[in-house]
DNA sequence: GTCTATAGTTGGATAGAC
DNA sequence: GTCTATCCAACTATAGAC
């Protein structure tokens, strides 16, 4: 297959529903169009994989105007992940706000702090508004080559773990703190995993139920539920 | 930062290490050279992100011996993974072979089926004799672009899939099939994220003990402890 | 089997008109 | 703010000498 073959079969390179008219132009949100593109298309391709004409292309503009908007792709890389996490990092924040002003001084509930930490990311997967491709991209996050993203990652998940992690000392008082350092370890885990979509990218063999149709509700209630009896379990004495 | 500044500033440009002095043309093992070279960069940068240009320069050899060797880069990747994979295919079924052997008809140990799935890709990455890199090519086969990759991920996860959930129902009869593959998800999950080196990435806050100096032996461990917990856990009676 | 040299594309970024 | 046109570096792949 010649580059060229490659590249055309590629599909994608679609643009933008626009809802009806292929009307272009429009002052503002073109900024808005390049950010929903570039999501799409570096969770499709990837970072390296996705060029930058591609996605201008793809949001009805022009490499310039990227270039206007945001600097670099690289930029364009870091807005386009920030406009998904900032509301999910917030959310957590708020709900575990919240249990602990319900809770007062008492032991927090395991099975609502991993709520607190696990819904809203769901909440903003699910949401129409927006692209609906907020999928992949948390996987790219974990994943991607490090230029920026290595450094990314670690505040994105620094500003919560710390949070996280001492109400997990809060509902587990009795776990050694190491361990509850590699269990969360764990459930991050998981819901990377789930929240990249990889439910619906393996299909299960014959004889098994599909995963695909699973509505989140479901899949967000056996996470925690598989998650909370994971903390739970002692350590095995060694054998 | 200018894009030459970006290319420079990036590491890793270093030769792999051929123990001693830099003596080059070997014959046969140029090949090997190339995939160890192919596997640390395309782990470090992507597979669009790591030019055949450096991963050759990496290896000691040009490019046109990648191409003799391999014909294309997309087919250097699949080598790469390949190379890794299927050691630890061929060894998940042989523990699962021994272990289904000494059971008998009896239901299967859920600890022993789990160890069976997980040790063997512990055991392949600890391999000291080829490149410690395994590390992230398995984070990257499960998230990186679709080019041949989701049919190499569907190829690899099918093969092993099946048996597993077979064993899993084995180990834990009355469970619901749908919610035995679910969990098996949750599991890749995990796994994937340990073994993608997640681990050392993340440096815990302050005040927490550190988890990238843990063995190996006591991750695999947890990791077993952890998602057996998870597989027993009932589902939850709606509430 | 491995090299040098080169072909032919495509990449990110910018200049300057409007 | 958005476009067209252009720069030039870097890419994969191949041809042909040795």
């Amino acid at each position: 297959m010649t580059e060229a073959e490659r590249v055309t079969a590629s599909p994608a390179a679609a643009p933008i529903a626009t809802d009806g008219a292929p009307r272009r132009r429009n002052p503002e949100d073109t900024k808005e169009r390049l950010l929903d593109a570039a999501e799409r298309l570096f969770a499709d391709r990837g970072f390296e994989g996705a060029s930058l004409r591609a996605v201008t292309q793809a949001a009805g503009t022009s490499v310039s105007a990227a270039h206007y908007h945001f600097g670099s792709k690289e930029a364009l890389l870091v807005a386009t992940i920030r406009r998904r996490t900032e509301p999910v990092i917030k959310a957590r924040a708020a709900q575990l706000d919240a249990l602990e002003r319900r809770a007062g001084g008492a032991a927090l509930p395991l099975e609502e702090v991993l709520e607190a930490f696990l819904r809203p990311i769901f909440a903003e997967r699910a949401r129409p508004d927006r692209g609906d491709d907020f999928r992949r991209i948390a996987a790219r996050l974990f994943s991607d080559p490090p230029p920026i993203i290595a450094a990314l990652k670690r505040e994105v998940f620094g500003r919560t773990a710390a949070r996280f992690l001492d109400a997990l000392a809060r509902a587990l008082p009795d776990k050694p703190r190491q361990e509850i350092a590699l269990d969360l370890q764990f459930l991050v885990g998981v819901m990377v995993h789930v929240t990249a979509g990889h439910l619906e990218d393996f299909p299960t063999p014959d004889g098994w139920p599909s995963l695909s149709g699973l509505p989140d509700e479901v899949v967000l209630d056996r996470m925690i539920q598989f998650v909370a009896a994971g903390l739970r379990a002692p350590a095995r004495s060694h054998s």
